[in-house]
DNA sequence: TATAATTGTTAGGCTAATCTAACAAATTTA
DNA sequence: TAAATTTGTTAGATTAGCCTAACAATTATA
């Protein structure tokens, strides 16, 4: 039985790698970073999780999870994204709202719990944000994600989670009348300052890189090209 | 905001005192026993919660709740009983099955969650337990209960608790027909080994007092008597 | 009422998770 | 490549909550 701190060792750490497109390992002062620590008490931490076999730590290494950590890792993102989608669905807690009550729910400890409420949700593939859900067996289908600002000029792509899930950004995705699994369609790259030009719902905006780059999407465009 | 500790430690106080009917304070060893921990450890809990206000204890003395403990004892009464309610009813958990699980859940800190599951639930007033919920206001309905092996021969009662809430007393309590709203009559009492004749939907069965003590009843006769 | 039994308290330790401060290794940059 | 910067580690302290062992106060009983 993993205590509540060690969860979310093990969540930050599948965050950082498995759900990272840039990178497949993490360091140890970005893993304190993330969960708000001091890097000395990650590297307590780490030292730990690798006594018990759930992470890849070497002196001065970067970490990663062993096949027993990604277990744990994905059972509480599991019940993570199944919390979220029933405070979404059921409880009419807005997309914003979800995520730190979720933080919260993601540790309470019962199989059958999580297994009827994954029944009761009907099974759900995807979160409020978007996010894949793992199903019973740990299984996470990963599709082709990238952010928005990775995305070719001139594709439409649908935007299917955020990158960060603080309550200021989502509200402000919000506002620009962005939502999951809305269409977005790129119009253009300003030259002089990097600002994408796109267009949601026919209402043109123009988006920041900085914002792109939290957007996440998919685009059937370049997975058919990928394909090929 | 409080610890999870200190949580239960107000929680187990309120059983023993509010909600019990022989007594109105504890002791620092009963409070230890029931929560499993050692005397010492109580003691020094107690010391920290009277100086949070939240109790009244004295060296050598017991303990009560002040105001303000009672004030959270009830919220977490009320969280405790909601997602039993909710366990119960909506994700097909048995009776005898929530309590376990709803002790996790009661610690989740989330106003507007507790406020949405109660309206979700279409606000019960009592849980699968037939123990009464307070309200959004702390209010909690006393109403006259009394163990099964307090009511008067020849009296019919209703069930509306019971005060072990080990599985295996709630798998017994099952097994004899009983469950909560069920309607038992009290045919006699066996003088030669005090086992009570009651009567349940037409079936007749001998318990014992130990097991009656256990039973928590209302009686509407009594009451009426009571009132006169 | 003196003694025994019970109940409650204190002192001192342990563990998990955190911290600060000092230091060491690795990497970047001039 | 030498120096500067970044990244990671260690030692030692702190806090919450628990423990054991010894002791003190209270209550029950002979």
């Amino acid at each position: 039985m993993l205590s509540f701190t060690e969860e979310n060792y093990l969540k930050s750490l599948f965050q950082l790698t498995v759900e990272s497109n840039e990178k497949v390992e993490a360091g140890t002062n970005e893993i304190a970073a993330h969960l708000g620590v001091k890097p000395a008490s990650a590297n307590d931490m780490l030292k730990k999780l690798k006594d018990k076999k759930l992470i890849h730590y070497e002196k001065y290494g970067k970490s990663t999870l062993t096949k027993e950590g990604r277990k744990y890792a994905l059972e509480i993102v599991r019940k993570h994204r199944l919390w979220e989608t029933f405070l979404y669905e059921k409880l009419e807690f807005s997309w914003d709202e979800v995520h730190e009550v979720a933080e919260q729910l993601e540790h309470i400890q019962s199989k059958k719990l999580i297994d009827k409420l994954d029944k009761f949700l009907n099974y759900p593939e995807v979160d409020p944000h978007g996010d894949a859900i793992p199903n019973a067996k740990g299984e996470l289908e990963i599709s082709q994600r990238k952010s928005l600002l990775e995305e070719e000029i001139g594709h439409a792509c649908k935007m299917v989670g955020v990158k960060d899930n603080s309550a200021a950004f989502l509200q402000y995705v919000d506002s620009i009348g962005l939502s999951i699994n809305q269409i977005i369609r790129i119009k253009a790259r300003e030259e002089f300052d990097d600002l994408l030009e796109i267009e949601v719902n026919g209402k043109k905006n123009r988006v920041s890189p900085k914002f792109a780059e939290n957007i996440i999407i998919t685009c059937s465009e370049c997975n058919r090209l990928r394909k090929n």
